[in-house]
DNA sequence: TCTATTTGGGAACGATCATTTCCTATTTGT
DNA sequence: ACAAATAGGAAATGATCGTTCCCAAATAGA
């Protein structure tokens, strides 16, 4: 049964979809076709809907894009954060995050791509609001990084010596460079022995 | 004064335009617009010319994009080695390689991306074509990054503990992840500090 | 000079694009 | 029960897409 909770609704006929739903069916079309590449053919396919039902829930094809890419978002951060949450210390910490990433990299959802670096080479050029949006969203990432290698160095487990700055932009490359490597179908040995030469860093 | 060979000519109208500079204006819309962010129009405007030569010189859309890749690699494969050539030894040619890929992230090139990158997001997951010159392109870069520390452990220059593949894998992922970083407009610094960090894993 | 051949350039083509319109169905509030 | 409001869905819309066609211009060979 679904909730019960009498909540007054709003008038009219109800969506008989779920937004969340039919936005993660875009983003795995978005995700490896890009925005051009993806029609609203292609959508309606894919998120099982007709053209007005679309129109009536986004305003147009770059609203659903951005909602798609905002969605992407939400879900790639609940994965990451569930996955901080069972590190030992920083630098399990910024090990996790590194296998996030090169997880990601690996088999279908790896040729799939990312949606932010997908965005970022695609629109991020001549679309302001797109730019924004990927901008803001690694800006995000590079902090954690960063973060993380500072708690590292507050418990221990990574040197002191670490340029917590240079050291996260460069895992913040390497993540994505991973994202794009992952769309030559790379195996599981390719990814993982960057993520363990890049740990190395963190020594000294 | 150009060539003035007396070459057999070739019948009928002689082209008007050189194909390399027509394709080096492609390579500019392409790179930052995308494939099928480009339009016939854009091209016919970029590259100055109708629409009935460009579909003389090049059988459709596809195999303009084709050959701007080929043209572009060539390009780029030009500066690298020029670079290349410079270095003293293996430690110093993967500096030089490092920083070929930083300064092409930078400013307006930045902004505009790289082909290989933007080819293999938006292209390689759909397009077998695309994929195997992606993937052909990347292997070679790959190769070469890995001969070249080879390179510096027999002079060196480079520590002998270095594992060349796992490393040269590192460095090509950081390539590429600075191409897409450089899409949101980093400043020098932020680039170079990467290629320093990264240089501190060949010294042991 | 004539023929064959190729290019330049613009008009024209059908296909597909994103979007809107229109009608029916389903809900809320009165 | 009825009006107002919203969703579903198919058909229609105008714009733009990639591509072809056509004709004048320019070359080589005979």
């Amino acid at each position: 049964m679904t909730s019960s909770q009498p909540i007054s609704r709003t008038p009219g006929r109800p969506r008989e979809f779920e937004i969340d739903e039919a936005l993660d069916k875009a983003i795995v079309v978005f995700s490896e076709r890009g925005y051009h590449g993806t029609s609203i053919s292609d959508l309606k396919e894919s998120m099982g809907l007709a053209a007005g039902s679309l129109y009536k829930a986004f305003k147009d094809k770059k609203a659903i894009f951005l909602a798609a890419f905002d969605r992407y978002k939400q879900v790639r951060n609940g994965v990451l954060d569930g996955e901080l949450a069972l590190g030992t210390d920083g630098r399990d910490k910024v090990l996790r995050m590194l296998r996030v990433y090169a997880d990601a990299s690996l088999g279908e959802a790896g040729r799939r791509g990312c949606l932010v670096v997908g965005t970022a080479v695609e629109l991020a050029a001549y679309d302001a609001e797109a730019a924004e949006r990927v901008h803001r969203s690694m800006s995000r990432t590079e902090a954690q990084l960063e973060a993380l290698i500072r708690e590292g160095q507050n418990d221990g487990s990574i040197a002191a010596a670490t340029d917590p700055h240079a050291i996260a932009r460069l895992l913040l490359s390497l993540a994505y460079g991973m994202r794009v490597l992952g769309k030559t179908g790379p195996t599981r040995e390719q990814s993982y022995c960057v993520v363990d030469a890049a740990m190395t860093l963190l020594d000294r």
